[in-house]
This record gives structure tokens, sequence and C-alpha cells, in this order.
DNA sequence: TGTACATCAGTGAACGCGCGTTCACTGATGTAC
DNA sequence: TGTACATCAGTGAACGCGCGTTCACTGATGTAC
């Protein structure tokens, strides 16, 4: 007897709902492809999206009411992901051999699997609407804090306060960030540019690291 | 006799050079101004361009060839001025101590003066063409290779190799962009966040040139 | 189960608008003699 | 110096086009009884 036909919460989603978030993922599928070329988001046309998404122009307005709406959903899925990414890497033991490597190389493959989106969050970091910088900055601003934990549990890094594992971190995150942005732009005809970024990418973090542990808190002034 | 009026060199330039020079310099600046604001360089169009630059539209075309091309341009002279500055910088006798506090304050402080040009920069090293991105980036080398050759007369770094510099560099100027980039979309009415950021980026830029004297080329592997 | 009605994702046509580009032009400035 | 011609930055009108948004609609799906 449970879940009459009657019932007021939602049984199994039903033809229509598949249909219409089909819809929904076609339109924000659309706008990730026109948006890994040349285009930014701002030129990007609400036509252009329901063109390639195969529904009429109206049609749009049944899944958000302005094209900055659908922008928002996209920052939100790029980083909804990554934080999935990082759960996953925290649950797995912690490997203190070749740590940074590893966390590199697991970033930049991450980075090339969900391309689109990374080459989305690139170009608006910067160049997209104030609301879009802000919510893409404060989740890099998330991201950022939640390493801090993970640095604090490093043994060279116990002495450091706080408020400096925050400033490491956010070093940390930048070298990683523009590592993934050389990665992205690198030509995939050249087999030897990856490997060189990431391995440049490496060294950095370990500069980076090796600065903190002899860095004291006290020190500053 | 020198410079009779049929000499074949140019004399001064006369009412109408300096017509087209002002009208050209209109429309760099009307794009620069709008760039200021939400729009990204791609959604520009040459019509509100010429308007803000108080010529018809058709007048563009005795200027650039395409917005393009004005782009590229605004990029040229973007990095020429900041070029300037560093010629500057470097005939100055060098000030051992607080060198960083001072470069940093000194970046940021022209940075913020010259607004609107590094609010554009910041927009298209990720959001523009691939050829616009592609000079910005040009330049950055540029800056950091040259920052570089300021880095090897430090005594704290004599016995880091070259290679190893271009990466300390590459971190310093990456976290001076970061720094830069958080100061223009500094909010005004806070005064104290603009102190914030120059002390941050000093404390990150500490961190780095202590693990840079720590390391030694020999032990990357 | 069968029927009558409600919902609502997607349609197709229409609108007024700003776009980039073309063209023949104008009239001030520059050049040759 | 004065005159006749050339140059060319900027004009103004026109073009066809894609834009965002509105609207009444259709017809498949969902719900009540």
């Amino acid at each position: 007897m449970a879940a009459p036909s009657s019932d007021r919460r939602r049984k199994q989603p039903g033809p229509r709902d598949e249909r219409k978030s089909r819809t929904r993922r076609g339109l924000l599928d659309a706008a990730l492809a026109r948006l890994s070329g040349e285009q930014s988001f701002s030129s990007l046309s609400l036509r252009e999206v329901t063109k390639d998404a195969g529904v009429v122009p109206a049609a749009f307005y049944r899944h958000f009411p302005t094209m900055e709406a659908l922008g928002m959903s996209l920052v939100e899925e790029s980083f909804a992901t990554l934080r999935g990414l990082m759960r996953e890497v925290r649950s797995e033991p912690l490997p203190t051999t070749h740590l940074i490597r590893q966390s590199v190389d697991t970033f930049l493959e991450y980075v090339l699997e969900h391309e689109l989106h990374f080459r989305f969050i690139a170009k608006e970091r910067y160049g997209g609407s104030s609301t879009m910088r802000m919510a893409i900055r404060q989740e890099i601003r998330l991201f950022t804090s939640e390493l801090a934990t993970d640095l604090a549990r490093m043994p060279r890094l116990a002495t450091v306060s706080s408020a400096d594992l925050q400033l490491i971190s956010s070093l940390v995150v930048q070298t990683i960030i523009a590592a993934s942005e050389l990665a992205l732009d690198a030509r995939p005809d050249d087999a030897s540019e990856l490997p060189r970024i990431a391995d440049e990418a490496e060294r950095k973090l370990q500069i980076i690291l090796l600065g903190a542990a002899v860095w004291r808190s006290d020190q500053s002034r």
C-alpha cells in the first residue's frame, strides 16, 4: 500500500519530467560546447543555444529565466563535480610518498576529463558578470579552505598558524589552477607538453612547501 | 634649407594627422571604458565603440580593419606601458631592505593607475580569442624572463640553475598577477582591502623566495 | 479500468532593434607647380 | 605667394541578418473520480 497514485510526494520521474530534464541537459551541453571554442559566455546567444539543443527559442524559458541563470547552473555543476573528486581523494589512505606528483596528476587528469566545464570556468573567472565571478571565487575559496585543513595534518607544517596555512593553500591552489589552464590550452598534437606542464607544477609546489616548512608564523613582523 | 615643403620625409604631424590620431585614441578609449564594466571584448560591438567615440560606424574602418585588430592594439599598449615601468624600476639603485614589500606596492599602484588597461587584460587573458590569448601569454612570458634575470643577481639565489630561476619567476609573476586581479575587484569603499591584499602577496612572495633559497637544482631527481 | 479535465513542454509566427558592412559623398587639408 | 588638383577622415543612408521576447496554440502526459 506504499505510494498510491494520489500520493502528494513524487513517484518515479515519469516521461514528462524525463523529457524536460533531457532538454535542460541539452541546453547546458549546447552552451558548454559553444564555449569550448572562441566564444565567451557574454557573447553566447539564447538562439544559438536553443538551436543546438534542437528546440525553438521560446522553449528556453521553460528551463531558465535568463542566460545568466543558465551560466550560474554551469558554475554550480562545474564545482559540484570537483567537490566529488576531493571527497573521493580524501577517502583514500594518504600515500606520503610522491604525494605531490600524484595530486598534480590526479587534478590535471580530472580537468581534462571535464574539459568543457573547466574551459568555461577559466573564461568566466575574470571575464564573466560580477555575479558569476563572485560565485566562482567563492567556490575557489571553499576549495582552498578544505586544502588548508588537509595541509594542517602534514607533520612538516605542524607549527604553521592557520592564517598562514590559508596563505599556503592559496598559493598551492593558484599554482594548480594555472597549470590546469596551461593544460587546457596545450596543443593536443604535442604529447610532450602535458608531462612538462605537470612536471613544472610539481616543482613549483615543492618550492612552496619547502618555503612553508621553513616559514614561521611569528617571523612576519 | 632643412625640410622644405616638398621633402618626402614627414615634417610636423599637421592638422589632418592630428585629428586622425585623436579619433583613433577616442576609439581605443571608448572600448576600454566599455570593457571596465560587465562587458567582455567579444560582446563589444563596433557600433558601441564608434558611438562613444563620437563618429559614425563606417569611420571605424579608417583606423582598424576589424574589432580584433583594435583589441590587439589594446594588448600592445597595455604591456608597452608596463615595460616602461620595469625599465624605470631597474634604473634605480636596488634597495635590499623591504625589497619585496616595495615591489608589491609599486606594482599594485601601477595596476590601479592603469586600471582600465589591466581590467581589459584580466578579462582577455583567458576569455579572448586565441590570437589575443597567445599575445598576452607571450608578453607575460617576456616579463617572467626579465624577472628571472633580475633574480639571478640576488645572493640568496646564486646556486639556483637558470631553468629553476624561470620556475621561481613564474611563481612570483603568477602571485602578483593574482594579487592585481584581486586589487582590481576590491570594493573601493573598503579602504582596508588593498593593504590586506598587498600584505598577503608580500607574505606569499616571502614563502616562495624562502623555498627557492633552500631549493637546490640537483635535488629535483 | 475508463473518462473527463488540467497541466505544461515545446511550437511557430511575429515584433522591433542593434548589428557589421557597403557605398557614393563632402569638404577640409595637403601637394605640385 | 596663388592656383589647381589629389588625398582621405569622416558622413549618412541603406542592406540583410540574428537577436530576445511575446503570444496564442497544440497535443502528449498526468490527475481526479
